[in-house]
DNA sequence: TGGCACCCTTAACCTAGCGTAAGAAATACC
DNA sequence: GGTATTTCTTACGCTAGGTTAAGGGTGCCA
């Protein structure tokens, strides 16, 4: 009972340590709108050509967001473990075709909510309206420090500035994984990772 | 009387044709928080180490915001027109100091309102808390859009769709500002520009 | 206990885009 | 209206990172 809260629960938690805690009234509207829903590994949250339906909360396990260019390679834009979101913005909030995908790294379990009922939530309970603009904040700052390192960042630079900001996220993933969010070759990152070793502190 | 409207009802304007409409009472709550002021061409808006203190929405003229790497080059995150706001949210609503300068490329007028006056509006008029979730989570979409172009996309591509996703911009911007937004040389910028008319459709 | 799928590494060769330099054209400002 | 500062272009050598290919490791399930 320690370790697996029940999934509305760890949501309820999850506002309740990060954001404005929500009322028991307003945690009972969360109950009723959210569903919970398990997915095999490899298995698909949303994929390329879909409209993504849901906003998704990881309960457990881990996910992948990405897209694939025209030569066929897949380039990661996100990932998710417990207690983070993931969900095509773009795609949900204008019920657009989806240019990602969203893929169970691990089996895992989400809790999702549909557009609908999100936006009921939001036009009724104030305080959700709010959280999510500070989640959505938080992505956003996020995002954008990431886009100033992919513009002026060599591949190490970032490779090591994932390894400080997403301990959690490197310690779980493949590194062919990683090698796809930074936007580089697993041969690369390897032979990165190889260089790291053999001139440590650089002189 | 016709293309300079009053700063303030450019702003009212704004709400009313892409977000939900403010009524005469949120208008004058709006009134009574933003300030006006203009800019010479060259002068910022915020310094690197400063804290971002305002939320700046652009009346009139243009910005640029952008980071300074460790070797001192310039890489532009952002640019903003009239009805564009600029605001280094992770300085904002951190109060923490700001990586990044906002300059203006032309001389301007914005409407500031501070931090705390921006978080009463939220507090007491639901509304504004919704169109800057709005608002965020579109500028969350365009940012991702693009880091997915950097970590996918050849210069050429990132420079064809730059002009069509941002013809506003790209009619406005010297090449060097638009080859610093995209992460590459105005040298190199240049080469590609020659080679687009050189080999116009590409068979 | 073996096979299959996935992951990691190494190495040799290749290319997109950078750095530098320097002249020409355009624009800002007094 | 004229000078000074930006801006744009061209060219050439150079480097970060990609590509291809191949070998070895590891866990999983039959």
């Amino acid at each position: 009972m320690e370790k697996n809260l029940a999934p509305l629960e760890a949501l309820s938690q999850y506002f309740r340590s990060d954001y404005f805690p929500l009322t028991k009234q307003e945690e009972e509207e969360l109950a009723r709108r959210f569903m919970e829903r398990t997915v095999k590994r490899r298995a698909f949250l949303l994929q390329e050509g879909e409209v993504c339906r849901y906003a998704s909360f990881v309960v457990a396990g881990c996910f992948k967001m990405y897209a694939v260019d025209k030569s066929g390679k897949e380039h990661n834009l996100l990932f998710a473990v417990e207690n983070e979101w993931i969900t095509d913005l773009a795609s949900f909030y204008a019920e657009q075709p989806a240019r990602v995908y969203v893929e169970a790294l691990e089996p895992a379990t989400v809790l999702q909510i549909k557009h609908d009922d999100l936006l009921d939530l939001f036009t009724h309970y104030h305080k959700f309206d709010r959280n999510f603009r500070i989640l959505v904040e938080r992505g956003y700052i996020a995002l954008q420090d990431r886009l100033l390192q992919s513009i002026s960042a060599t591949a190490e630079e970032r490779y090591q500035n994932f390894l400080t900001q997403y301990p959690h996220w490197a310690r779980r993933l493949p590194n062919t994984q990683i090698a796809s969010y930074l936007g580089i070759t697993p041969e690369f990152l390897s032979k990165i990772r190889k260089d790291r070793v053999t001139k440590p502190g650089k002189a």
